[in-house]
DNA sequence: TTGTCTCCCGCAGGGAGACAA
DNA sequence: TTGTCTCCCTGCGGGAGACAA
């Protein structure tokens, strides 16, 4: 059974059709996944919608639509840009695996003139936003734990977080000498699991015991998993899974030979475009590519107000550890996607030097900067970026989930939510050098959830936090630092970087390179980037790499690695064979930062890798590598071999990737309130 | 993974093409089902190749594939017939379920003229029959057991027949206190199976314990489902299953809505006939529809020697029970199949009456005769048929499997045999009056497998026998009676009711009805007709059938049937109130042939209600209706209900064929050893 | 505070003889 | 000869405290 939000969601578009008031150019981003063409996934599609359409379903929906990495674009035979009316979305999950997705129905309309366009934007900025003003959302608790090896064990329940069952689970009777109750929660597809919690073990805790290894093995949950509680206004509890990267499970993979899979899958949507009736996308949020649908708002004001080169941004992010990092970049050239895969395409490839700085570390600061193309982005006004730490490759993933309800009645509003998989590929701002920021602030409430509200809310999928929808919405951009407050509303900058890359670069406003790439091999301790996850030359494969015990016995594989292999280490171009000292604790916050930023310096630091350099980030996603494997793949060779290193692992991915996905299509969707049109690129 | 036997049916066709010497028009039927057009199963279609192209998975694999019913055609838009060359056949198996499929990769060819036709046929007639005299076929042994409630349950192992042990399996040391070994079997997909085989309990038998349990489990098997054991000459086991009468599980369920379904399963058929490209025709013989494909041989004889008004043709089949009976019959009347639906096809509905003789009961002699439509049928010159008995629904599986070997070898002719479902719309007889009817043995090796035979391999199928195939294939033609060698060669006749028909005909070559039905009433005894199954206005509903219990627990049920409801109680015409002495043991086995016999006899009798009684007989398969219920279905109504029943029910199928098949061609397939071409009945 | 380990104990289920059809 | 039942015994795994990070 799929659950099928439509009703929610029909009732949002009325709303958007008959009462515009509240809504703006929301950020309504799809992106593309599996066949998108009117082909319904084959495997999962029972087509009964589930008559679960509640609030809380929506926000559970959404908590568990993070976003993964993404993929280049493919270029087809349609023309560049489609727009397109929303004529009917479903948030749907699979009842294979439970994952979420969304199939929206989009019906083509008459491309849009230029002044029309400027018309229809201008409509937008004078809308006063009083979102603010009008808080109807309930606010419900939500919790999100990674599971443990134990919570997945066949001995033992599942522990919960103290402040998560405190706070979403209903109260207990301490005074008992064995507290315990029966939990109720429904899952996406409306199915009731009851399980045993009792407050024991000594010390004590929380626990689900009875029946939740049901639940576990019937969802196949694994370590590194998410489940996710919610309670609502009423006190119902909801229950979702994330899945940690990993193979999909019984998702339609689709299997069509290069032959006939680019005319199968893209001539239903040749032939809707050509006849004007409707055609259906699918969105995968969990398998998400390149491919999106872009608010038709944004995409107008980007062609209104294109990124300029010397347009500058700033972004925050969070790491393994505490410490506070920013980042600051400028973009140092705009350029073409692919003239000759996308000659008319507005997506643009925009390079971009970044600063970096790292607080509280051993010395002091240590900055660094490199010059990262990062390709995609219509002009978006608003760009939303966040980081991936090295926790996704250890069960927590690091999201940059915009929070649905953002000051918005998400009843009203279930869609105003931004995927992680769009910011991937959008980086833009055209917001600097506006004056009046609060324009760009009403124009498009979505943008305002700052990246660290973001983050706020990413920590409470992650179990680090609990909150309220509430009071998480009403916190945004309050946490916004100088440069945030700068690019408000348009500008929250969120960079995606897929796993293997690593490249974590830190904010300084003071220390920064505007120009190609400056690195500074002085700042790099041969033996510290050795450290834990660069040994050579051993193809012994690592195991449990997601297993608590995965960094000690990194670290001691790493000693032997030091003791007999240092010889041939080479990073690129800096031999690693000089000096390695022993790495001691407290450089190794700076170590693993600086491993991070060098790992892909060669790729990175040349701009015409830089599809390349997405593209082997898909491949490592795509294949499940980790880790340390990735960057055997990239490290002990020079160079060229780097090249040819990616070469190969970009072919790989294209194969993998037309092979699981049939095709795909980027689509601008656009989900105006008066306008609900489409830009699809195809 | 899928077993992909492609490497031997090439060679096989490698065989065709350049050595035609020993090859005749085989019959090689193919039935189609699923998606029918190019688009492959989608949930199972690995598309990898297995490489087990042994004779022994050959064997397997066609010791699995016994068909199910069948259904009506459907028209569409494509042409009568298309004529298409066997470009690859590929025999695989679900790897889900084990179940075998094929598909059959056709190129369409130009269509041939008549006089063309005339040429080949008589260029086929001409050719010496040698295939008897070169027996190069290993003899393998094999033996298929209907799995009990014990063999599936969670207690104890599997037990094997002791003359199937004896038979498949390695010697065991008997002096041992305890005799076990360890016995390796692989299934269709190469899969590697090892139990251990103990001959133990008390008294001693044979048993499959250790792992016995988990391939069970694991390959979801149910008590009524059969394994089957194949021992090749290098005493190799294969081990395969073919699953009772059940919903299909994980088979590709393509849900294809009627406004889509059409054009998009059958353009690229079209697309490809137009283009003279190939296309794809998938056939799962577990849930075959009418739709086939036709020798081209067969085609070219049938147009040729149409059957003609009063050709007689015999059967035998088997019973529950033990005596022998025949039947004779003729064919009353030919129309065309469906004028509207199908304004050219070649398909002929032919009317017949056949006589019943039933021996050794009680009294003596006791016939009946019935004149029952088949529809169906190019004119073919052979025409294999069997029957199915009420075992179907016990699990036991009524086939009339003919030996792939035959005669000649299976290497070199690996699909050399004839599906069950092919038989069940194919009944005509054009040898009969023929002088030579070596030329027809000449022309059909397979042809030669009489109704016996076949019947005896169907025996060991069920467990009842076990042969090796040489034997069985060299004692072909020896069984079959007068009637029978009068028709050699080209109608060893082959009908094969569906299970709700339970029409069991007997033959008579003393009394016959040439005419319309001639139904004595006088013969039927109420009451015996009541016995057993005929409960009226009873809906418990009667679970456990297949339970071993089942017929005393109906016969207690039906006790209190005609104490009940006797005054109610309707077999169409004939009111059953009147007298209903309780059955005695003595005519019970008449009694029920009769209640076979006259169940559907308001349907029979009726020519205008053939397709009718074949769809019908379709729901009651496909919905897997029990026997006794799907009388209940047509029972106590009036003969104007039965017809309101009737079209309910095939409106029921026809929606429930469409949604799960997404649509049905049916195909005439030559695979002559000069001419590999095809007739689509599309 | 919470992840893992270990120990206890209940029960599912395999294995094989008993019994009967 | 073989299907079913029953009894025995093993091992999986749930449940909860112990212990430690």
């Amino acid at each position: 059974m799929e659950i099928d939000l439509n009703h929610a969601v029909d009732e949002v578009e009325k709303t958007v059709l008959c009462n515009g008031g509240c809504e703006k150019a929301s950020a309504y981003i799809y992106c593309l996944s599996s066949s998108s063409s009117s082909t319904s996934p084959c495997s999962s599609s029972s087509g009964s919608p589930a008559p679960c359409s509640s609030t809380t379903y929506l926000e559970l929906w959404h908590a568990c639509a993070v976003a993964s990495t993404f993929s280049p674009f493919k270029a087809f035979d349609l023309i560049p840009q489609i727009f397109c009316k929303v004529m009917n979305v479903q948030l749907l999950a699979y009842k294979e695996n439970d994952e979420v997705y969304t199939q929206v129905t989009l019906l083509p309309q008459r491309e849009l003139g230029g002044p029309n366009l400027e018309d229809k934007q201008s409509d937008k900025l004078g809308v006063e936003d009083d979102a603010d003003g009008q808080p109807s959302k309930p606010t419900p608790h939500v919790f999100c734990k990674t599971l443990t090896a134990s919570d997945t064990s066949t001995h033992g329940g599942f522990s919960v977080p103290r402040r998560a069952a405190e706070d979403c689970f209903p109260r207990l009777d301490y005074k008992q000498t064995r507290p315990s109750q029966e939990l109720v929660a429904k899952d996406l597809h409306g199915v009731e699991w009851r399980f045993r919690r009792i407050y024991g073990g000594q010390p004590r805790r929380h626990l689900l015991t009875t029946r939740w290894s049901i639940f576990a093995s019937q969802k196949n949950l694994i370590a590194g998993d998410a489940v996710l509680f919610l309670r609502g206004e009423d006190g119902e509890l909801r229950l979702g899974i994330r899945r940690a990267v990993q193979p999909r499970n019984g998702l339609p993979d689709l299997v069509i030979s290069e032959q006939n899979s680019y005319p199968n899958v893209l001539s239903p949507v040749t032939n809707a475009v050509s006849t004007k009736t409707m055609f259906h996308v699918f969105y995968s949020p969990r398998v998400s590519h390149a491919e999106f649908v872009i608010p038709f708002q944004k995409y107008v004001k980007s062609v209104i107000n294109p990124v300029c080169t010397g347009t500058r941004f700033k972004m925050r992010f969070e790491m393994d550890d505490p410490p506070e990092r920013r980042c600051n970049g400028v973009v140092t050239e705009i350029r073409d996607l692919d003239p000759y895969k996308w000659p008319n395409s507005k997506w643009r490839c925009l390079m971009h030097s970044i600063f970096i700085e790292v607080k509280k570390l051993q010395t002091g600061l240590q900055t660094a900067a490199l010059n990262s193309p990062i390709t995609g982005g219509v002009e978006f006004l608003d760009i939303e970026e966040s980081v991936r730490s090295s926790k996704v490759l250890q069960g927590l993933e690091n999201v940059g989930f915009v929070s649905p309800v953002n000051g918005c009645n998400s009843v009203n509003r279930p869609l105003n939510f931004e995927m992680q998989s769009m910011a991937h590929q959008s980086l833009a701002s055209t917001g600097i050098g506006k004056s009046n920021h609060s324009e760009f602030r009403k124009a498009d409430p979505t943008s305002y959830t700052g990246f660290a509200e973001s983050n706020r809310f990413l920590k409470v999928l992650q179990g680090q936090e609990i909150c309220s929808w509430r009071s998480l919405t009403h916190k945004a951009d309050r946490n916004l630092g100088v440069w945030a407050k700068t690019n408000l509303g348009n500008t929250s900058f969120n960079m995606n970087q897929a796993p293997n890359t690593n490249c974590y670069p830190l904010a300084s406003e003071g220390l920064r390179n505007m120009g190609n790439v400056s690195f500074d091999a002085s700042l790099i301790k041969p033996g510290v980037i050795v450290d834990g996850l660069w040994k050579l030359n051993d193809h012994k494969p690592i195991h449990n790499i997601n297993r608590p015990g995965f960094k000690r016995n990194l670290r001691n594989q790493q000693d032997d690695c030091c003791k007999e292999n240092v010889t041939g280490c080479k990073l690129f171009r800096f031999s690693l064979t000089a000096e390695s000292p022993t790495p001691n604790s407290q450089n190794s916050d700076l170590t693993t930062e600086l491993e991070r930023l060098f790992s892909m310096e060669g790729l990175l630091s040349d701009p015409d890798k830089g599809w390349r350099v997405l593209e082997f980030c898909e491949v490592v996603s795509k294949m499940h590598l980790y880790r340390q494997e990735v960057k055997k793949m990239s490290i002990g060779m020079g160079s060229d071999d780097t090249q040819s290193c990616l070469e190969e692992a970009a072919v790989k991915w294209k194969h993998q990737s037309l092979a699981q996905l049939g095709c795909q299509i980027a689509l601008h969707l656009s989900y105006g309130y008066e306008d609900q049109c489409f830009a699809i690129e195809s």
